[in-house]
DNA sequence: CGCGCTTATTGACGCAGGTCAAGGCCCGCC
DNA sequence: GGCGGGCCTTGACCTGCGTCAATAAGCGCG
């Protein structure tokens, strides 16, 4: 029997949505500030704001697009949560990213007009589609724009890169630490609380992006819990000592 | 005693070039057509030549620039190889790539105006550089060149998440195959020797590179040849099954 | 040509994390 | 509320690669 220690709700909506609330706008859109429209002037979001499609939730588990098929549009979330992977020509699976409501997805099927990646929710999800041959067009009149698309992209390369890092030099106990610690960060991003939150995402989930086993995040999870750095309980967590942990994900 | 299975040259020099070649331009450098005026009209190529600087040469070890320094610019290469790596706070280094004539590097940078990792040349090199913002003004006029540069920066995400893939998720042996087949590819699409070739990176860098140490990649390269795979002579490699190759790399 | 340094190879050994197996918990569904 | 299936945890064992150490091979330099 356990209370949870913070509760989900869906982000990016004006207060008062309705039924219709994926209608609404860049403008009142709480996310504003950290997704795509940052550093936009208010008549260049209104010009952003026509070339953007909302649709209905996703469900959980449902794909937002599949590795290999057209690339059409980039996506930013407005609630929920995604994962995006990429299968190995055995079948086996990668995953290559959580993706938090403010964040843009898909970048990866620019280069070949093709998604080099899958990408599904974890939770009921909502996202704003947005058709990159208008962002071109746009971004070509909008130099604002086109700077902050250089830059989303750019910091998902550092991104990746510190992913590689992580994989190639840090211990289990690491890899985990500096997880909890990026998402921690990103929640305080969007005003959440940075020291209790839920995990949306599966235990194999997290092994699969950390290149550990079931187990081993599970032991992890443990050891942490041991040393009075988190409490675990069960996708529930709350950071103790962020210290700790910020030590750890770090360290190497 | 061993005789060079194939000899380094300087690529992307026009034939007849002498103490200044440096001073060439796109319109007549041999790499034109994999490196970044790929696409674009004759007029265009002007328009980026007039934008693009060439210096003298690299030496071994020198840097092109180095972490957290501020970001001006990026580079194309023109010949000889780099390697762009990270340092943990902990004073331990990550590859993040190794960079050949034709291909861009440094756009890590763009996310938060500094460098994300350092460069530095792996033997003689010669770079372009291509100074950002010039390099912004000219794509938002030019939208091939916008297009261009947005598929350039995606296809680097993509090929991090291959590395993360790798890292994650396959053996020692697989890892050292993937970047062999990824070598002899590149070789391929500059004209050269798919079969033979002189790696101009250190085991230790091909380590770090993998996330392995130099002793398992050491071991790696006697195994495959064993296998009959390969042909080892320090630095020298000569694929003697690029089938078998293929399929360790991709195998998982 | 020989000296010293860096780089590569090879072997012996240990350990972090993978694998296998068993059990408990959570949650949706009838 | 009870049943079934997925998810999570825990334990015992095993192995691929790291670590340590010794030697050899390449290479710049006087």
């Amino acid at each position: 029997m356990s209370m949870p220690l913070s509760v989900d709700r869906d982000e990016g909506a004006p207060a008062a949505a309705g039924a219709q609330e994926y209608r609404a706008s860049c403008v009142n859109c709480r996310l504003s500030s950290i997704c795509l429209p940052l550093a936009l002037e208010a008549a260049e979001i209104d010009a952003l704001d026509r070339i953007v499609q909302r649709s209905k939730p996703l469900q959980k588990g449902q794909y937002l697009y599949r590795e290999s098929e057209d690339f059409q549009s980039v996506f930013a979330v407005r609630s929920g949560t995604l994962k995006a992977y990429r299968s190995t020509d055995d079948g086996r699976e990668q995953v290559t990213g959580f993706y938090f409501p403010g964040e843009i997805l898909g970048m990866d099927g620019i280069g070949n007009n093709r998604h080099a990646s899958s990408a599904r929710a974890l939770e009921t999800a909502a996202v704003c589609e947005i058709p990159f041959a208008s962002l071109e067009t746009l971004s070509a009149k909008m130099p604002h724009l086109q700077r902050h698309f250089f830059q989303l992209m750019s910091r998902e390369i550092a991104e990746d890169q510190q992913l590689i890092t992580l994989l190639s030099k840090s211990s289990a106990d690491e890899r985990v630490a500096a997880l909890l610690v990026s998402i921690s960060t990103r929640n305080a991003r969007r005003k959440l609380s940075a020291t209790r939150f839920r995990l949306s995402m599966s235990r194999v989930d997290i092994g699969n992006y950390l290149g550990l086993t079931v187990e081993t995040v599970s032991r992890v999870f443990g050891r942490l819990q041991k040393l009075g750095a988190l409490r675990v309980d069960n996708k529930e967590i709350e950071i103790l000592n962020g210290d700790t942990l910020a030590d750890m994900a770090d360290a190497h």
